[in-house]
DNA sequence: AATGAATGAGTGTTCATTCAT
DNA sequence: AATGAATGAACACTCATTCAT
């Protein structure tokens, strides 16, 4: 399974979206067809665990955001873990975005996002964060800044990613109202 | 012409993206797939067009924003137009949105955004814009990041645009290290 | 008319057979499809017509061969007016060739055939070639070892036509059973 | 495979050339179009394959001609093996014919003829044929020349093989300066 | 006579999925 | 459980031909 999961991630790095088929993957695993679809009732669902795959990297590191004594200084955790986890695999982060976006792919999606929400919910009440008139909405929105800003840095080929967090975290606390201490008018 | 793009952008919204096929644009249309192929050399043709129609709306809105005395509410008035635009025909923006990440199609469009750019360029250049290090850079993580919070709100269904706008404002004007009146810690 | 023919046989010399057809011919004529329409009932029409207007001139000089005193003579003459026409626009001339033995092509040109097995006849009846089982099947056969020898000769990028006719008369030469003066064993 | 190939020989021996495509073949072949393309990487190489099929029974029957004692006789066997070889699935022969002719296809073929220009070499070097100025070149003539007579009688509807055989011999001897016993003048 | 927009059957090819072994 | 040959609906695109103007 793990191999299959690697070999769909190698074909997207190296031939993209439209190469993606079920019969490249199993070719490149070295399995057949047949033991994909013992593994994965479809595509989709090949799909939807790779990004799960992933995902649960970040969610493992993203909870060490609890530790932080602030609430910004969570947020910065946060936005440096997705950064570094963005920037590992690149090619790959941004078409699993592009997939993610994805109806029949959300929907398969949704509860894995659970624990997700919930860390940021847990941050954005500490006391140094304003609070939000939509704490959803809004969580909603700083991971879509977050994952736009950091793709977009991918697709002009940064690599400094330390200039890249600090200008999400500008972003980020300007959205939540935070005057951050570096930008002062 | 029109009327085929009108035929693709109706099928976009009512059957999504996997429905789109130069076949059924052209018998929602009421014309021959040759007839089709007269006017678009290929379907990513006729998916550009369809971009380039709405996004010249958008342009044309934009525009205005010149007129506006100051940065600050030259982008303000950027943000109502593009927040406008993408709920005037929501789930069609959305996906071409994301069509338009597609490499063929994103080269294609190239030349079209030059107009953009340059609007935008002439916006962050004022007195009580700061300065940013990589202004072309700036241009098009503030896109992203318009685009991504945009269509997000669409995605979770959310239909009061001043709501919107208002969040969309803080976190553009936090990017760019402006202060914003509204929400001082 | 001329300027249709003469359209489509610089698309065959530039493109090749797969690139020839109406809508482009027409294109090309500076005329409409229709036009071509009502020159030429259909495709197969033009083509007819095509190979008709090439074997003319090859007809008109052939034609002289009669004013040679032997038949050894009128059939070099012959040799030599197929070696250069064929030479004079040579891709045309081998994909002409090729059309013509379309079943639908060759019908339709039998009738032109005629003045040329004519003329053939009358230079096969000479005293100083040997009379042949089957006039016919050798006049057919001639023209066929011609045609495939010149058509050979220019896939290899042969220019010289000496050389190329000497060959060529051995050859015929041969299957009449005329022992030519040049190659004594 | 072999189901496929010989459902493709028939439909172009009982329909032509341009009822020729990859649909009609799998479904007289009672195999689907995907598996079609499971043993053939495309149409053409469907073509290229059936022509394969029909020369190399062609090529095993010719290596015959080595164990005659003189070139001439090696000639005349060759002769014999490529007029028996047409005339035994005549339509089908003539229209491979046609098809070597085109680009794609001898280009893919190249390779195969490797072995029958070999065999030819060793033919043509026998001390009683004349040696020629160009050998590569003599071959491809002499193989044109063959094909275009025999096809000629194809077309004309001859059965009798060895009136065929004489004509043809008397051309090849022709061609290479042989002067044959058969025709003295 | 000329135009050229419109037609639509036809063609090569792909690929998610199934199922007999 | 594993295999991989087989399936066939689907799709992008072409082009000879027609016909209203």
């Amino acid at each position: 399974m793990a191999t299959i999961l690697e070999a769909a991630a190698r074909i997207l790095e190296t031939q993209g979206l439209q190469a993606l088929n079920t019969n490249l993957v199993a070719q490149r695993a070295g399995v057949s067809v047949g033991s994909l679809y013992q593994y994965f009732p479809g595509k989709d669902a090949l799909i939807v665990a790779l990004i799960q795959r992933e995902r649960s990297l970040l969610l493992a590191e993203a909870e060490g955001a609890l530790q932080e004594p602030t609430g910004r200084n969570a947020l910065r955790y946060m936005i440096a873990v997705a950064a570094r986890e963005q920037l590992r695999r690149p090619i790959l982060a941004r078409l699993l975005d592009f997939e993610e976006a994805r109806a029949p792919i959300a929907k398969e999606l949704a509860p894995t996002m659970a624990p997700f929400v919930d860390l940021m919910q847990r941050i954005m009440t500490r006391k140094d964060i304003p609070p939000q008139a939509d704490t959803d909405a809004a969580i909603h929105d700083l991971a879509n800044i977050m994952r736009a800003m950091v793709d977009a840095a991918n697709e002009r080929g940064e690599t400094n990613s330390k200039v890249l967090e600090e200008r999400v975290e500008r972003t980020v606390f300007g959205y939540l109202g935070v005057v951050s201490r570096t930008h002062r008018a």
